[in-house]
DNA sequence: TGGCAAACTGACAACGCTGTCAATGAAATA
DNA sequence: TATTTCATTGACAGCGTTGTCAGTTTGCCA
């Protein structure tokens, strides 16, 4: 069983290398990589005669050589623990578009935040592989622990949505207080009175700031949330079937139901399927998120549409202007970017 | 507005190195990278007091070093061109779940399989980053660009779900023939014989083994499919809704029909709910793929399940088996998952 | 036309690790 | 005991880039 000399990776097609490109080029692999850094002080015949000959020999410098020698690794890391797949699917899309245009990667790096070695991983990764920069995501986003890890590898970071220790580092928000409140007046627009609510996760910040908003504009009518309509939830499918089946319990039901995401309201409808309950004609039930599954629930969702894409793309941008030396980034820098209330079929005018 | 001196990343608490290690244990970094290696030949007590002093220093070898001086990058990519979240992201945490075991990473690489410069692209990201093997996935495991330009760089592959070219690379697959053959004959069992189908995007392979295990099924019950009630779709809702309403505007329509994957049956469910067809007493609709949506529309979706995060988990598996000098993985190799029939209330007995 | 600053270019030393190979010491054999 | 073998270790040369700094041109001014 003579077993073949194990074939190096890469050994094939010899790429070429900056040498072979300065060789060709009559210059020094300096002015080459002066060339390919779009650095300034080359002649500009001299930069099309190594641009001539790095086309020739169809030349890409080596990431790995240039992270080594340089000070950047082309590298940002995306760090989530979120089981929603069009959440951290649109994420990460958005940050690869940006980092694409500046010819950087982003390294995709899913964390356990209830790991009791949560601390050892994430520094181990920072100080495996060097980043140049990380987004943070919730609940990452709000935990002291990753925050300290991060900021003592000196790798800087974007939080995406966060909601402890404001202005701590840069970050991209929408208003989840100003979309939870106008939801909330929208139904008061169509005429309900009896409004509950299912709270998210208790971990994620945006379960507070919502319920913040939903509070703000039933006092803004002159009403009171009533503690037996307000129900707790975890951002999951069940969590909204049991809110929905403590909520529809009793004799006293609302006329409408705001879920704090479309995962509980898709829960919540799904209830209402089962015991008969119609949508939206005996209630109303409303999300957040706009998720691909509130074009599948019937009747369609009404929802906040969250830019959740462009939130990634904000961050990585805020990233790449820094790796660039630009000052932006920098703790305290915040962006804040819109969100669209999007009217469907499953609240009704009263 | 003197802005400060741009603070280099990392440069913060400084991350020891392997000389730091080494002079710490009193022996050659040679030897430190011996342990880290888990390479054979060293003194059981050299290797203790090297992994102490790792220990004590917080040591992580720094994989772009590492990359550059072996012959191992310890990344593979995982290249797709897919619009379903679900299906990306479930082949993602596949692919990292295994490599995380081996101290790899992923890096997430959508391409357009459209795009002009496919070729450039996936060579140039070839060449830039070194990368040990690389994940393919439908439809542009089936191009014979992507297949040369990924052979051409030397970079080992496993096709996920492969059609064309067999035998060329490693393959990870699940039965898709045999899949769409049982949800047909689940439908024969349930008493129709009036079964419409609606085929998928022509240049997915799938497309055409669900086709076929249909066509086999209604044979061997000795039916012949009606031309008239076989659609073309995009694998795209709103190419199953363009299905329901041609297949459903004549008179004379089949009792069931097969879906080649969920999100044209979705579309089917939304043309049935707003034109008042009843799902499935006046009609029955299947899927193929349990997306997440499967559980969210009303009725819940009959369908079959994919093993995908298990399918990206055997592909990196393979990879990994082979950067480790087995070998597996090579052309030929390809490993057959089980795929299972989930049912639910889409479709009825008739 | 000489002189000096600014633009350009290249030699060379890292970056932190692994591969190669030679040196050392210990164990096994004669 | 002398010799051979093998396990153990380290010195050193890269890997393909970038940073530093010094050297060489060029352009501009008096």
């Amino acid at each position: 069983m003579a077993q073949p000399p194990r074939a190096l990776p890469n050994t094939a097609n010899a790429v070429s290398t900056i040498n072979d490109v300065a060789r060709l080029a009559g210059v020094s692999i300096k002015t080459v990589s002066r060339v390919m850094n779009d650095e300034p002080n080359v002649r500009d015949e001299t930069r099309a005669k190594v641009k001539e000959a790095a086309n020739l020999l169809h030349y890409r410098p080596n990431l790995l050589a240039r992270s080594l020698a340089g000070a950047r690794s082309f590298m940002i890391g995306l760090l989530y623990d979120n089981p929603v797949p069009s959440y951290v699917y649109d994420l990460q899309m958005g940050a690869i578009k940006r980092c694409r245009r500046s010819g950087y990667h982003v390294m995709a790096e899913p964390q356990d935040a209830h790991a009791p070695d949560l601390e050892r991983a994430i520094g181990g990764l920072l100080a495996t592989i060097r980043l140049d920069g990380v987004i943070l995501t919730p609940p990452l986003c709000d935990m002291a622990v990753v925050l300290q890890t991060i900021e003592a590898a000196g790798v800087p970071y974007v939080r995406v949505a966060p909601f402890l220790y404001p202005g701590r580092s840069a970050a991209v928000r929408m208003d989840d207080v100003r979309a939870a409140f106008e939801m909330t007046e929208h139904l008061l627009t169509l005429g309900h009175r009896d409004i509950g609510f299912v709270r998210g996760h208790p971990e994620h910040g945006a379960s507070h700031l919502r319920y913040e908003g939903y509070v703000k504009a039933m006092r803004a009518a002159s009403l009171e949330p009533r503690a037996e309509w307000v129900k707790q939830g975890y951002f999951s499918f069940e969590s909204g079937i049991d809110a929905a089946a403590s909520l529809f319990a009793g004799g006293d039901r609302p006329t409408a139901v705001f879920a704090s995401n479309d995962a509980m309201a898709f829960g919540m409808i799904a209830h209402c399927q089962q015991t008969g309950i119609h949508v939206p004609d005996d209630i109303s039930i409303v999300g957040f998120d706009d998720t691909p599954g509130a074009l599948l629930v019937w009747p369609h969702l009404t929802t906040i549409r969250q830019p959740i894409e462009d939130l990634a793309h904000q961050a990585a941008d805020m990233l790449l202007a820094r790796a660039n030396g630009e000052d932006a980034g920098q703790a305290g820098d915040t962006r804040l970017l819109p969100f669209e209330l999007i009217e469907r079929q499953s609240a009704r005018k009263l």
